[in-house]
DNA sequence: GTGGTCTAGACCACC
DNA sequence: GTGGTCTAGACCACA
C-alpha cells in the first residue's frame, strides 16, 4: 500500500480499516492483524499503527479481548457508514456545491463525468 | 479577517488574494498591499504575508516593479480559474465520486439534493 | 562551504544540492541531511536551510515521507539537467550572441579561445 | 523602453547609455538628455536616472560642464568597448565556457546555433 | 517607501 | 527524531 504525503499517515490507516470493513474482508468478532503484522505489511513504524488502532477503539469500530488481540466491532459496519454519511452529507457535500457555483459546473456536467467514468 | 486554525495562514492568505481577484475587487496591473499594510490589516507577521507573496509570484499571479510594489498580472484571473478547475476535476470529483460509490449515494440523490439547496 | 555574498544563501544551498545530486553523491531514493543536520553543517540557520528545501520539493526535486526525512527524487538528476540546458539554451546563449555581436568578437575567435583553454 | 525585474534598473540604463554611444547615437561631447527628460522618456523616478548618471561620471564616460549638462567623454568608446571586452574574456567566457562542458554542450552545436541565429 | 533575506527562537503534528 | 509554521526583529538594495 501506498501512502500520500498530505494526510497523516495514522489516517490512512484509518481508512484502510474502515474498507476493509466495509468491504467484507475484516467480519464482525474477526481479530484484527496485530500492530506488529500490519506495520510490517504496510511497511510503517508500529508507533503509527498503534495510533491508528487506539483511535479506532476509541471511536468502537475495534474493541480489545485481553491478551488475544483487537476485534472488529459487531455494529463496525453500522458505524462507519453512519459516520462516513453524516460527515458527507452535512459537510463535504455543501463545500462540494459551493465549488461547483464558484467554478461555474453544472450539476449537469457532474452527471456527465459521473456516467463517463462508470463506462470505464 | 479570521483565519480559520487547521491551514497554514500564508496559505488562507493566497487563497485570500485569488479571492480578491477573482471577485474584481483587485485589478489587473493594480497595486495590491504593500507586504507590512497587508500584515498590518490582517494582524499577522510581515514575513508571514511575504511568503504567500513570494508563492503568488512563482505562480505568476502577481508581478513586481521594483521599488514600487507589487501588482496583479494581467491573466492572473484566468490562471487561478484554471488551476482551481484542474484541481476540482482531476482530483476531488474523482474522490467525490468514489466516496459516493463507497456510501452507495446514486447520483439521483445528489442531484436532488443539489434542487433541495438551490431552492432554500 | 562557502557563501559567495551577491547570491542569497538559499539559492546556493539549492544549487550545493543539485550538485551533489549530479555529482552522484546523493543517490535516487536516498535520504538528504536534515534541516537541522545541514543547517549546522553550513553554519546557517535552519529556516535558511528550509526554504531551499521548500524550493526543492516544489520542484520535484525531493520528496517528503513524513516523519523520516526528504528524499532524492527518482527523476532528480534529469529534472536538474533539463531545466540547466534550457536555461542555458534559451536565456544564457542569446545573451552570449548578443555580447558577441556588440563587441564584435567573431565566432571564430571564440573557438581559438576555446581551444586554447581545452590545452592547459 | 522595458525594464527586467531581475537586474536593478539603474544597472539597465547604463547600458543604456552605453548601447547609444555604441551605436552612434550618442556622440563624443555632445549633451546626454538631463535627468528629468530621461526619466519622463524611460518612464522612471529621476533618482534613478541620477545614480546611473552618477556611476558613469564616476566611471569617465560622462563629464558635467557646469550649468550646462552632462556630455559624453571624448574616449567614452573607446572606455565603454574596453571595459566590456575585458570583463567578457576574463570572467563571462570562462563562465561559459566550464557550463558548456557541464552540460556537455559541444563547441560545435554553439557554432551551429550561432549560425542558426544569424540566418533568421 | 518597496520587496527580499537572514537569524533566533518558539511551537506543532507526526513517525 | 522529522518537516513545517509563525513571530519578532534586524539589515539590505533599490526607487
Amino acid at each position: 500500500m501506498e501512502f500520500s504525503d498530505n494526510k497523516a499517515i495514522y489516517l490512512q490507516i484509518i481508512e484502510y480499516v474502515h474498507e476493509n470493513i466495509l468491504a467484507g474482508k475484516w467480519h464482525a468478532d474477526e481479530r484484527v492483524p496485530s500492530v506488529r503484522d500490519l506495520a510490517v505489511e504496510l511497511q510503517v513504524n508500529p508507533n503509527t499503527v498503534m495510533r491508528a488502532y487506539d483511535q479506532l477503539q476509541a471511536g468502537e469500530i475495534l474493541y480489545n479481548k485481553r491478551g488475544i488481540g483487537l476485534h472488529v466491532s459487531a455494529d463496525a459496519m453500522t458505524l462507519i457508514t453512519a459516520k462516513n454519511r453524516e460527515i458527507f452529507l452535512n459537510r463535504e457535500l455543501p463545500a462540494f456545491f459551493r465549488k461547483m457555483d464558484l467554478l461555474q459546473i453544472s450539476p449537469e456536467e457532474i452527471m456527465r463525468l459521473h456516467k463517463l467514468r462508470s463506462e470505464d
